[in-house]
DNA sequence: GACGATAAGGAACCGTTGGGTCCTTACATG
DNA sequence: CATGTAAGGACCCAACGGTTCCTTATCGTC
């Protein structure tokens, strides 16, 4: 940009990363090319190639730049701490390219350590602490059954909420997310209780 | 392949739909090439495209000639079906290229049309058929409550094994199968029951 | 302050792929 | 047997991921 000065370093990865994003919001995860985002950092692609070793990898990087972690709700009721996790992540689906996610999993498929990478943030612990935190505060209040439940009920909120967004196109309507939760999850918190 | 013998019509387009499986079996979806499709068919790129306008529209009717549609497993108990009727769709995974579906997902997001057809075969309401049938049966016999079901707790069970699919490279455990019916689906068919 | 290693800028290049054109020739139909 | 349709096949094109090479700015070190 600024004709003289060369960047550098972490000035310029960030710059890149950004430009990276940018590209994937506007042309979505099958239309972005490196060539357009060396253009769009004002730089070359010889300098994308250094850092990252192929295409996917700089798309994980910006991903995982933007996309940040909700921090934990807390309003007294697991239910409405389930309601309101699912919920910002679905304004965080939102904001993502149709495409990146699907387009992520394809591509890393025959990559296994991007491919874990993918996982490990798109769908891995990281992303069901939060579940585990609301669940565990839950069981102290005695809302729910004391102790964690199975694996795979802590992860259900989000994997149910990931699986519709992956199976549609455009944005999840607001009753997804309740639905998910009183249908199916709340039900098998509260194991011999209503209904 | 004969020569002389120029083959037509439904022939030749079997024959293409074929060299289109073997060669995702073999390349993948994200390395197999229109060319070698063609090539394998004994024929030309130009016969390819009269037939389908685009690559995932050619894949997608591989998937649907080759990916046939499970008959309905009768037991006698609604656990019993549910956890048969996941285990042949868990063989029907097997047998597929691992990133044909998220691959044919990917890539028809930006077709309405394509997109709604991968929906509705990969994803849509003929798959649920068959669940839809093990449910009633049990809500005749009893086993359930009578009635079907939320749509959501019907889509459940393949949801899930979908889901897990997806989110994994190489072949599903046996285990996953009846985790997913026994501690997520069959505590939400018997509502007020043990546990 | 000078110097050398490092890495950025920039362009050109390569192989592959999806998609398309054009011409020749086999075949099914009337 | 004549004719329209479509198969076969070669060739072309633009775009893209990835690579290479050369020039030049910047940073750390002496």
């Amino acid at each position: 940009m600024d004709q003289t000065r060369r960047r550098r370093g972490s000035t310029l990865e960030e710059a890149i990363v950004e430009a990276a994003w940018d590209e994937l919001r506007e042309a979505g995860y099958a239309k972005a090319t490196m060539n357009n985002i060396a253009r769009r950092a004002g730089t070359s692609k010889h300098v994308l190639y250094r850092r990252w070793k192929n295409q996917p990898e700089l798309f994980l990087a910006a991903l995982k730049r933007f996309a940040a972690t909700a921090d934990v709700p807390d309003t007294g009721d697991v239910r409405d701490d389930l309601v309101a996790l699912l919920g910002r992540i679905r304004q965080v689906f939102d904001l993502l390219p149709g495409d990146l996610i699907s387009g992520l999993i394809t591509d890393s498929r025959n990559d296994a350590v991007l491919f874990d990478e993918v996982r490990t943030y798109v769908m891995g612990e990281g992303v069901h602490d939060v579940t585990r935190v609301i669940l565990r505060r839950a069981a102290d209040r005695g809302q729910i059954e004391p102790g964690l439940p199975a694996a795979r009920i802590l992860r259900l909120p989000i994997d149910l909420l990931r699986n519709e967004y992956l199976m549609s196109r455009g944005p999840l309507p607001a009753e997804t997310v309740t639905e998910i939760i009183d249908d199916i999850v709340m039900p098998l918190l509260r194991p011999a209780a209503r209904r």
